[in-house]
DNA sequence: AAGATATTTCGATTAAGATAGAAATACCGA
DNA sequence: TCGGTATTTCTATCTTAATCGAAATATCTT
């Protein structure tokens, strides 16, 4: 059964969506430049003026999706973005546009 | 007032939340494959197994955050994949991931 | 004008998501 | 152990989204 192609479209689909609200996008964009350390949730909460607990279920989301990872540090917890599966997301994204089809030109993604 | 780049991230919030659903992302597949003719609706539906009405909600969606355009020969709606529209998103992404931030290696992305 | 086909719009149902205050949990320092 | 800060979970509300059958609209052909 050729299903994986399936599994990874479905994944695809669920870390497309994850990233898919305003929010979500500015914490992702946000861990981004502070990767890869990456941020305690309060800091990220002030820097976007989230509710602590709004904030918290879409880091959970992220997290569920695989877009960032979390690491304790005694009271705090540090959020980084998921460089790798970033990675993944990209490179299928460019693959459809660019190689499988030629719908899209390299040198106008690039630059 | 520098709400350029917050209009711009909330229409990208808006297109990656149009392709977060398996169903239109694999819509979106189809019409890159197909591109630039595009495809006829209804072939479309043949194709993925989708019901008149629920497809037509779903092409209107991505209509919509400007995924995909439409032309109309006689009876038949061809839609499209708009590659402008998936050039800036790809170009955001690329910049997010591998040109502000070095999260991402672009050889991982363009293999 | 009438019948046939393509597609959308209507109407309705069901499920999922976003938000946030309040309470609970986790951990640290004294 | 106790108080303080960080974060999550609970509970609730409100909105949005996905789905699809049936009816309506659009266009072609004859």
């Amino acid at each position: 059964m050729g299903n994986r192609e399936s599994e990874d479209l479905s994944r695809f689909a669920d870390m497309l969506s994850a990233m898919g609200t305003e929010p979500r996008l500015r914490i992702m964009r946000l861990l981004l430049s502070a990767h890869p350390e990456g941020m305690v949730a309060g800091e990220i909460g002030a820097a976007l003026e989230i509710a602590g607990s709004t904030l918290s279920h879409h880091l959970e989301r992220l997290r569920n999706e695989g877009l960032v990872t979390v690491r304790r540090e005694g009271t705090f917890l540090w959020y980084s973005a998921n460089a790798v599966a970033l990675q993944d997301l990209l490179r299928f994204l460019y693959a459809e546009c660019c190689t499988r089809s030629r719908a899209c030109e390299p040198r106008k993604i690039l630059a």
